[in-house]
DNA sequence: AATGAATGAGCGTTCATTCAT
DNA sequence: CATGAATGAACGCTCATTCAT
């Protein structure tokens, strides 16, 4: 999985060839085949790897955040996010935007995206803020972020994590109607 | 081209051979060498195509709203790129999404995000609304509203597009710091 | 080598791996290999086993019509031959007709035609009919008998083994020169 | 198909490759794809035209004969099977009992059954023998000729094509109950 | 004696690309 | 301009065989 990581994101997906792949494990070619039926298992593989690291992240961030603190939370959320996604936001298209799509379900973003939306309900229960339907916010919210830091991570010659975190915050706590 | 296009949508990019978008545009084989240089090139010419059409439709519904309403002018926007996209979600994503990812240079997303980028600042200008950074409002929002689309679509059994174009208002709305 | 045999007659010999072999023998892959040098080896065991099994019940049944009844030895040798290649034709056609076919030496056919021609010349010897050929006339008669009841029974529904062993009787009678 | 054919005899058809057909036709292997599907369709091609040369040869030398002579056609059918096989018997063999063997219909063996079927049954009508079941004693005639054929072409050093025949011709006028 | 993970040569098959017609 | 037969490099995958444990 490693050699295949690692070739995946010098040359994609598709002209990753299986040889490619065990020659870089040190491998022999029949030896893939005991472990992965095909190439794209090995890509379900480091998807499941990748969400499981980048939500156990995110959830660390929120939950170090004291109970109460809403925004507090939501600045966590974005904060971590914005890191994780710093480190890795080429792995992450590599993997979920590669040629045939998985089901859509089982995406990455479900899972993120089923937290993000239980963190924002839960503030709108707590009278934290409003908003029409939390799901559909913590949608809008995790595209908007996933896109701008794939924009800046291909634009600037080099990232000021920190604005762009202070930015990001603040466009999150608009989206929930509060001002930054 | 036509074919090209029909074929894409139906099996995906990368299963689709020479040979088949010659027999489904009923020519022989190598008249496609003769217009194009390969597959790749097909697909940058239903890029821009894509692109042209869509930011076209936008630029349309946002001129057509009275000089001076800047809410009415992001309404407009957000309603223009709701519809474009519920109609060729699909098509925008095996079009930009598909491996080998283009140069990011030339994606749709700049033209469009640049319109938008445009619009924003205008407004800032004009004192309408303030944010931080036009440019990155515009990134955000593109990619919040383009991710709510494709969400809604893969998942609901029928868009209810009025509501749909109306919470994405709203969350625009928010995100140049106005109440809905 | 009963897990081989059971393979063999589903599948047919090529396209049944060692691993299934194994599988259905509950051993692992490796013990194959201190038993069996490979593949064509086994083979070469049921063929051995088969033909042992063959020849056993058809001089069974020979020595036990009485000495002198030279037709109804021979008769006795078409009886037991239709019943064993009723119940195990296909068994036999695997065996003996599989590509690459073995030397040619050692086929069942050998062990069972030198039985035969000795039957035939004993009967000559003995008065009891005028061939040319015994050993000519074995293998004409072996073949004839193995074809007929190879096509019943590809053929038919149910086969009438009483009718189908009369008549390969009467065959049997007529190529010694004798009349059914 | 020349090609082909000469490989399959020299080494059988499962050790033969595409690769070496291709080769030994003096084309590139992707031309073999053009006009067989697979290697089994090579096999197809050659068994339908090995079936048409040889039906053909024992047509003519029984239509040869004049009509009425009904020994001396059914001695044309055998001296035509014989010489028939005697020249390419290693051939069929590889064709009509390689490993998957075919439907077991559309085997060679039908088409020249049923001719000699058809003739034996000719005879019975014209009163020119006696036989119970005219397919039953093709079948029979047609496996022991043809083992007969394949015994001597493996066993004797030479052949001595004369006598083969005379001996044949004779057990075929045995099995409709005549007298060589 | 038994295991089964590892091997890697070799297979059938595909398909983008060329070019003589 | 258009054709489509021919090409052949490259691929994914299988599976008989080995051998350290």
């Amino acid at each position: 999985m490693k050699a295949a990581k690692r070739l995946f994101l010098e040359q994609g997906v598709g002209p990753t060839t299986i040889e490619q792949i065990t020659s870089g494990a040190d491998v022999a070619k029949g030896t893939f085949y005991l472990y992965f039926s095909s190439k794209d298992d090995v890509l379900s593989a480091l998807r499941e790897r990748f969400a499981q690291d980048l939500l156990a992240g995110i959830k660390t961030a929120v939950t170090e955040t004291p109970d109460g603190d809403w925004k507090g939370k939501l600045a966590a959320w974005a904060a971590a996010s914005v890191a994780s996604y710093l480190e890795s936001i080429r792995l992450h298209d590599i993997l979920f935007y590669g040629s045939p799509p998985p089901t859509r379900e089982g995406l990455i973003n479900n899972i993120v995206i089923d937290h993000l939306a239980g963190l924002l309900q839960a503030g709108v229960d707590a009278g934290a803020w409003s908003i029409d339907d939390a799901r559909f916010t913590a949608v809008f919210m995790f595209n908007g972020l996933h896109g701008v830091v794939e924009f800046v991570s291909t634009g600037e010659k080099r990232v000021n994590q920190k604005r762009l975190t202070r930015r990001l915050e603040g466009l999150c706590f608009r989206a929930v109607g509060e001002t930054p």
